[in-house]
RNA sequence: CGCGGGGUGGAGCAGUCCGGUAGCUCGUCAGGCUCAUAACCUGAAGGUCGUUGGUUCAAAUCCAACCCCCGCAACCA
């Protein structure tokens, strides 16, 4: 049977609609799920919404209703996301699900019996907008006078009675853990952020609270606390593969996690927490935590609501395409390091890219394979220049691809694969083809149907990243959907039964339009 | 001492962990080609790698100090 891999996404906060970073995302978690998928590992990939939390129910009551309400319609708008950017989730999960409150209260029943809960009294600074208390020393002051958190929300001071978790129990082991898993936490420059902290001492943490009762129930039996939002949500990842089942066929099979992709800013609940919890709780800890950077919108000025030139991913994706917008992200911006993006860059790296270099070659050739051809395909004696550039391909869509995308370098793997994509059409100019028409019919066939073979694997390769186009253009090829995977890379007799079989291509048609800058929009 | 990111040819970036001819895309200029989506290919110009000092045979890359930009307190990954 298949290797298992497990992935999955940051269990998103909907008190608001999706926004360009929840896109980012669940795109780089997608391809990294199409990519192993692929190469055949069993995969599952996770994603979601916390759904509870004071500020969940705040945002609710503010604006009138239930908050399972709001719950149900702001997941709509996640789920609605992963369906329009092709987000090929195998499971969505909502904390306010049953199975999920069952899996939450297995967790913490676990750390319970290791003894490592226990109630106490919490006093301090709150901050309902961070949900985290914090030290006096740690508070600034605002503008007139009064007391903010050191991310500028107000704070109150709040009493309240609290499960405490002995985070400070698992410091050595933490540090353990980082120390002999250099790849636990990436990239590398989190985890010096992560070290620092927890080398610095770590204080009990406050797992419940009494000011609200919208959460997790805590099985106290008192009824008063649910748990920290933080517990309950970073639970999801085994609700996603059957928890509170642990003996189960799934969770036995894919826990733990290979990697959880999550925003730098959560990283510590990740790398901290997380583990710690499963420690007590004597389960597997996932193997990796990769924080991925930030999204800036550089158009100009700078983005805001207020100003009314949010850019809504839904709506760039209407506007350039799903498969542009994938692939600009995955393309553009180092993975793990903050990136900018504007119209511009997108435009500019999709017609260059897709449509002038990929889109272009796959047109040109087909459309000479179709003209002069009849669209046919044989089998034919390739020469050294032939096995030069089918070398070079299989070398990007073969190795140098699979090896950057495994260690999540997108941008390296499809670096890789563009220069591949390069040499054909480098290829082509020197051969030209429509040149040998006349002086050597023979060998216009070689350079076409090596332009084929190479097309294949380039459109084969890349279909974790853009996979609706890069399905399209392996339809027009006529590779049946059965032949696609990276296996199928290696075979080397798929060209000779196609040939065998007289395979004819599909009429050409362009399969990525050049993209307009959209004119100005009124101010 | 709030947190974080960054300063590399005109623009946007990679390279910095593991020092050793400074790389990519866009743009500009010149040439080639005409199969193709006004696309493709070749070549050229253009950089004291923020500043200063240090380590070294050798520093964009390591060390120290300093300067400057940007993002976040709102829908925040």
């Amino acid at each position: 049977m298949a290797e298992p891999f497990y992935i999955t996404t940051a269990i998103n906060y909907p008190n608001g609609r999706p926004h360009i970073g929840h896109a980012y995302e669940g795109i780089a978690a997608d391809v990294m799920a199409r990519f192993q998928r692929l190469r055949g590992r069993d995969v599952r990939f996770v994603t979601g919404t916390d759904e509870h939390g004071l500020k969940m129910d705040q945002t609710a009551r503010n604006a009138g209703r239930k908050t399972i309400e709001l719950a149900d319609e702001m997941s709509g708008y996640f789920r609605e996301m992963c369906a329009k950017l092709d987000i090929s989730f195998d499971a969505f999960v909502r904390t306010t699900e049953d199975r999920h409150h069952k899996a939450s209260i297995a967790l913490w029943k676990r750390m319970e019996a290791a003894g490592d809960l226990y109630l106490d009294r919490y006093e301090g600074w709150y901050s309902v907008r961070d949900e985290a208390f914090y030290d006096e020393s740690e508070l600034i002051e605002g503008e007139s006078g009064e007391k903010l958190s050191p991310q500028g929300t107000p704070v109150d001071w709040t009493a309240e009675e609290t499960w405490f978790f002995r985070l400070s129990r698992y410091q050595d082991r933490l540090l353990a853990l980082y120390r002999d898993n250099p790849r636990f936490i990436r990239p590398e420059s989190r985890r010096n952020e992560v070290l620092r902290f927890v080398e610095g001492g770590l204080k009990d943490l406050s797992v419940s609270r009494t000011s609200f009762d919208w959460g997790v129930p805590v099985p106290d039996g008192d009824g008063r606390h649910v748990m920290y939002v933080w517990v309950d949500a970073l639970t999801t990842y085994m609700t996603g593969v059957g928890f509170s089942e642990v003996e189960g066929e799934e969770f036995s099979r894919f826990w733990p996690a290979d990697i959880h992709m999550i925003g730098k800013d959560i990283v510590r609940f990740h790398a901290v927490y997380w583990p710690a919890f499963l420690m007590s709780a004597g389960l597997p800890l996932p193997k990796q935590v990769f924080g991925h950077g930030f999204l800036l919108a550089r158009d100009g000025g700078k983005m805001s609501k207020s100003a009314g030139n949010v850019i809504d991913p839904m709506a760039l994706a209407e506007l350039y395409g799903v498969d542009a917008l994938r692939y600009f992200f995955m393309r553009e911006i180092a993975f793990g390091q903050d990136g900018s993006y504007s119209h511009g860059a997108i435009v500019t790296r999709y017609n260059a890219e897709l449509a002038n270099s990929f889109g272009n070659l796959v047109q040109r050739t087909l459309s000479m394979i179709d003209k002069n051809m009849d669209g046919a395909i044989e089998s034919f004696e390739p020469d050294g220049d032939d096995k030069t550039l089918l070398g070079k391909v299989q070398t990007a869509c073969r190795e140098d691809l699979p090896r950057e995308f495994e260690d999540l370098a997108f941008s390296q793997g499809i670096e890789a694969w563009m220069k591949a994509v390069w040499a054909c059409n480098q290829y082509v100019d020197e051969q030209a083809p429509w040149a040998l028409k006349k002086s050597d019919p023979a060998r216009m066939k070689a350079v076409l149907l090596t332009l084929f073979i190479a097309i294949r694997d380039l459109a084969l390769a890349i279909q974790p990243v853009i996979p609706a186009k890069a399905g399209a253009v392996l339809n027009m090829l006529g590779i049946s959907k059965e032949r696609r995977t990276y296996a199928d890379l290696a075979d080397e007799g798929w060209f000779s039964m196609l040939a065998a079989q007289k395979h004819r291509i599909s009429k050409p048609t362009p399969v990525f339009p050049r993209r307009e800058l959209p004119e100005p929009a009124e101010a």
